[in-house]
DNA sequence: ATATATTGTGTCTATGAGACACAATTTAAG
DNA sequence: CTTAAATTGTGTCTCATAGACACAATATAT
């Protein structure tokens, strides 16, 4: 007899699934929060997740996209776990674990979705201070900055915040945003080049100056790894 | 009113909380499995660990140290979350979702409670293909072996696998079993220097060969990551 | 005493980031 | 049309830190 098992044996923490959906957007890192509708912290601010559909969700990364898309009608271009955050204090229903995502997407992508919605908003992360937010969620935002700052350090995902087309500028504008400080173009360009993970577009585009080279990440590459980091 | 979400109204994931406990021992890496006494999976190997107890734990790193605990006795010197692993298939129970820590301990401070038990193990890693290893959890420690390795490149993690007072060679040998390569010595004392989390011991111990320093991890200091990674 | 093993130091090289001058283009202003 | 300003892209020197490796220091074994 395999189920020996009874869920009714255990109370089990409550577990949901939530995302911290970055872009960055009229120069500042922004990041998506849903006004609630819903006990407990109704009105207040809160990332989009929500609970596992165990019917219709194959993993938790399902989840998490099911939910991000009932909020923004696309699916983010990048996703990776960030971590789980538990307690028995954090969610007034008792015992909860929250698996948290770390998402990112071109503001472009989903910004005409939402503009019209006021109970879904970009939220610029240095605000997050001055507004009622659910649960522990300001912290989970403080979390994910730091592994989105960290990893910028290291390697190229910021691309994520930007269109399939980009130029050396954009992506140097997008990196200085999330860092919080101007990096060398030349390191960048450095970078680009031996990450091998781009390919360059033949046309090129106006910048207020010198036509920019246009780059697009090449279809199936994984994410670089650089062995070291970029001054921080 | 608050409560108007019933537990009973969702199909909720099993849920549950396990720790790959890492050690060096006998030039080997290796991780601590139990014998399984139940189904599903009765007598595979499987990673220590099993559901929150919700009125006793205060989080989920609560639930791994206790379940370590049951099984060693000791806390592991070094703790933190790896990831989540979720989905439909992994467990024949049903859509589950397992919260896996990733902890370091030295072989000495645990070998002896465990050496006389048969169902609780330390299993050498690059043996476990010729072993029934239950659910996913073959892939969990290789996910955790990954991350293991990686963190050794731009940290000292692998302090935690040694005792109290440790001496560059043993540090040095610690780390090329884990990476797999050998290191240079003289980088190694370089990092040992500049990440100021150290104290020297005075008394030298025997080596084979010169007395050797020992050194020992300063308390209350947190680990430090360097800006470079050793050669991988 | 001498050989061997291991620890610890000195120092040269290699790699890649930071700094920064300057060339190449483009737009805007006169 | 000429010139200034803005931005892109290149050349190259410096700087920090890992790798390589010789060699000194000091222990044990014979």
């Amino acid at each position: 007899m395999i189920n020996t098992y009874d869920i009714n044996d255990f109370k089990n923490p409550l577990f949901t699934v939530d995302s911290v959906l970055f872009t960055v957007k009229n120069d500042a890192l922004k990041v998506l929060m849903v006004k609630r509708a819903n006990e407990p912290f109704i009105n207040s601010w809160g990332l989009p997740g929500g609970f596992v559909d165990v019917d219709s969700d194959t993993t938790t990364d399902a989840t998490a996209l099911r939910k991000l898309g009932e909020k923004t009608s696309v699916a983010p271009q990048y996703l990776e776990q960030l971590q789980a955050f538990s307690g028995v204090d954090r969610d007034p229903r008792g015992f909860s674990v929250t698996l948290v995502y770390f998402a990112l997407i071109a503001a472009q992508e989903v910004s005409s979705n939402i503009e019209t919605i006021d109970d879904v908003q970009w939220i610029d992360v240095d605000n997050i201070d001055n507004l009622s937010i659910a649960f522990d969620h300001k912290d989970i935002i403080e979390q994910a900055k730091k592994r989105l700052q960290q990893k910028t350090l290291y390697s190229m995902v910021p691309v994520y915040c930007l269109p399939e087309y980009f130029t050396v500028g954009q992506l140097k504008s997008v990196i200085e945003i999330i860092i919080g400080k101007t990096i060398q173009r030349k390191s960048l360009i450095r970078r680009i080049e031996s990450a091998n993970m781009f390919e360059t577009i033949a046309e090129k585009v106006k910048s207020g100056g010198r036509l920019a080279q246009q780059y697009k990440v090449k279809s199936g590459v994984d994410i670089v790894n650089f062995e070291r980091n970029l001054s921080s």
